[in-house]
DNA sequence: CAAAGTCCCTGGGGGC
DNA sequence: TGCCCCCAGGGACTTT
């Protein structure tokens, strides 16, 4: 669930209560979560002062003095909160903890911030900050889709010896890095290319335009704090609203959005997962 | 090699 | 009210 835009959201909720201040006590209250927690992590963490918080793709890289990175992802279920009070910035009452708050952090400017995952498909790790870009699950990635490397040359040579549809080639990580469910339906609406075809079959022009539309529909989602489907949040505790820009998805049956189209919103399963579009206007 | 399928996990919702 | 089944989906892993 959480995509580019929603960790991009919590990323920036952190920033102002994390970013230069210690984390005092971190309480681990389980082993794992999609994998083993490095050894020692709670050590690890304890004491040490928080640099900076990045962000590489739905990843949120948390760079840690004495050289270490908390790499954390949410998976789909993973949701970051903050509570208590940072003068100025934050308010929220502490409450106890609950069943899944898994990884707890107190941090020296008097937020607590808690990791929740009812699925537990998230994961944290510890690596080195120097070469985090070389930690396995991040080697791979492509280019952020908001940065200036990613552009319609590199877009059109990586699709062009493709035989995927578009749909799968955009929610490939090593295409472009960010983009999940959600978001490559509305971009694939807005740009009018229909999911199933293939990306060697699309035109340079065509594929050219998708990069423009990829960074508005992100940076609007980003814009608006994210999405808020089921449990997911702000880590204030806001919620997001880019939901209610959503133009296709989880609107089978529904009226086309776009002017004079009049097509019925279609779902349909691909690579086993939900894709909806407009068979009328995406081509 | 690429592409498609499987699996991990739990809560929530629909059907009966 | 309760129970069962299905669905959500990121991404590593397995199979084709």
């Amino acid at each position: 669930m959480p995509e580019l835009p929603e960790v991009e959201t919590v990323r920036l909720g952190l920033e102002p209560v994390m970013a230069g201040h210690r984390l005092e006590r971190v309480q681990v209250r389980r082993p794992d979560l999609r994998w083993p927690f490095p050894d020692r992590m709670q050590e690890r963490l304890t004491g040490r002062e928080v640099l900076c918080l990045r962000r590489r793709s739905k990843y949120i890289l948390v760079d840690l003095d004495g050289g270490e990175t908390l790499l954390i992802h949410l998976g789909m279920s993973g949701r970051v909160t903050i509570f208590g009070q940072v003068p100025g910035v934050f308010h929220q009452q502490i409450r106890a903890l609950e069943k899944h708050d898994h990884v707890v952090f107190d941090l020296s400017s008097g937020a607590r911030v808690t990791f929740n995952d009812a699925r537990r498909f998230g994961a944290m790790d510890l690596l080195e900050t120097e070469s985090a870009e070389r930690h396995p699950l991040l080697a791979a990635l492509g280019p952020e889709p908001l940065d200036n490397s990613f552009d319609a040359p590199y877009l059109f040579e990586a699709l062009r010896r493709r035989r995927s549809p578009i749909k799968a080639g955009l929610l490939d990580q090593r295409v472009v890095a960010g983009l999940g469910n959600i978001y490559v339906c509305e971009v694939l609406h807005r740009s009018g290319v229909a999911p199933t075809r293939n990306c060697n079959r699309i035109a340079e022009k065509c594929v050219s335009s998708l990069v423009p539309t990829i960074r508005d529909v992100l940076t609007e989602a980003i814009a608006a704090g994210g999405s808020s489907l089921r449990d997911h949040r702000r880590a204030n505790g806001d919620l997001g609203y880019f939901q209610h820009a959503f133009q296709v998805y989880g609107r089978e049956g529904a009226t086309c959005l776009v002017p004079g189209c009049g097509g019925t919103i279609e779902r349909i399963v691909q690579s086993g997962r939900s894709t909806f579009y407009c068979p009328q206007c995406q081509r």
